[in-house]
DNA sequence: GTCTATATGACGATAGAC
DNA sequence: GTCTATCGTCATATAGAC
């Protein structure tokens, strides 16, 4: 892996655990074993390297998301297939937590990647719906809902079982239906 | 206001603004109008600050809530009355934002107020949900992981649109058993 | 109680040698 | 491409006068 790649690994990993505000250019260096004239070589600083992070963890979320979402199955398989894939609960989604540092959402470049993955999600699930619901937009942003605020309750409780018991009760009033 | 009080209400805006990293006693005192040394006199330094500032929104959360969970009417009415009820949307929880802070989270004194608040709320909604569901559990965690992952939705969306659809969503979910 | 002065280190970046 | 030196600012206090 390049030296590039090293760093934009570690700020992804940052981004995730700390966060913008809370990953500093040291601290990036540090994990990706460069020093500060190689970060400033490759990337024009903290903001230009975390877009390089943030694209490649949205194009990644999506990949992943697209798995579970296009196998084979009915609309119920895939979708609980999707809820209830592994996951690093307790570490959160890495999009949605960007969603609460201002310095991201104040910077259009940073926002956008965010901005357009979870309306994608909540779009591709809507598709995936409307084979039993003829108006799943709503029910689509449920389920995206349930998942990001599911992360939330995790960490809340550090333990994985607010998540799980969210998940459930989506999927018995999804499957009651 | 006392100043104690100005200072502590001022760490609760910030804190739901910008987090606890983003939050620095400088702009603490800023926005409280005292100096250095009158915040060192009335607390130790910036964790016990924000464990008042915390606790009291804690509180306020709580008290809230109640007002809509403990109102006349059938479990179904009281539920939407809650999450329909006005909100700041994209400002998002107060509470729920700080799970994404790994310096509050690291702390127990803070982050025990964050545990028990979300614990409460789930278990009040269970007790609600109770005269319409013999096992409410996994449901009271569904409305509160809407709840927070709407906020998400809305801020990455920089819209509330994303936030009444989950929440329209999941009544419709609940009203049709 | 509140003020100003001072301290130590981190943050985010630039400059220039190699 | 990578390193070290340097920079101005902010973060988070402590000390002591008033």
């Amino acid at each position: 892996m390049s030296t590039a790649d090293r760093l934009i690994e570690s700020t992804r990993e940052l981004l995730w655990e700390r966060g913008y505000t809370g990953t500093s250019p040291k601290a990036i260096q540090h994990r990706a074993g460069a020093g500060q004239g190689s970060m400033y070589h490759h990337f024009a600083g903290k903001p230009d390297l975390a877009l390089a992070a943030i694209t490649r963890t949205a194009e990644d979320l999506r990949a992943r998301a697209e798995e579970q979402l296009s196998a084979p199955g009915t609309a119920i398989e895939r979708v609980t297939a999707y809820l209830r894939r592994e996951r690093d609960v307790l570490k959160g989604c890495p999009i949605g937590r960007l969603t609460q540092d201002p310095d991201v959402m104040a910077d259009p470049r940073l926002r956008a990647p965010i901005e357009e993955t979870l309306a994608w999600l909540r779009q591709r699930l809507a598709e995936v719906l409307r084979e039993i619901e003829p108006a799943p937009e709503a029910i689509a942003a449920t389920v995206v809902a349930v998942l990001q605020g599911g992360y939330v309750l995790a960490r809340a409780a550090d333990s994985v079982e607010p998540f799980t018991a969210a998940i459930d009760g989506v999927l018995t009033l999804l499957t009651a239906r």
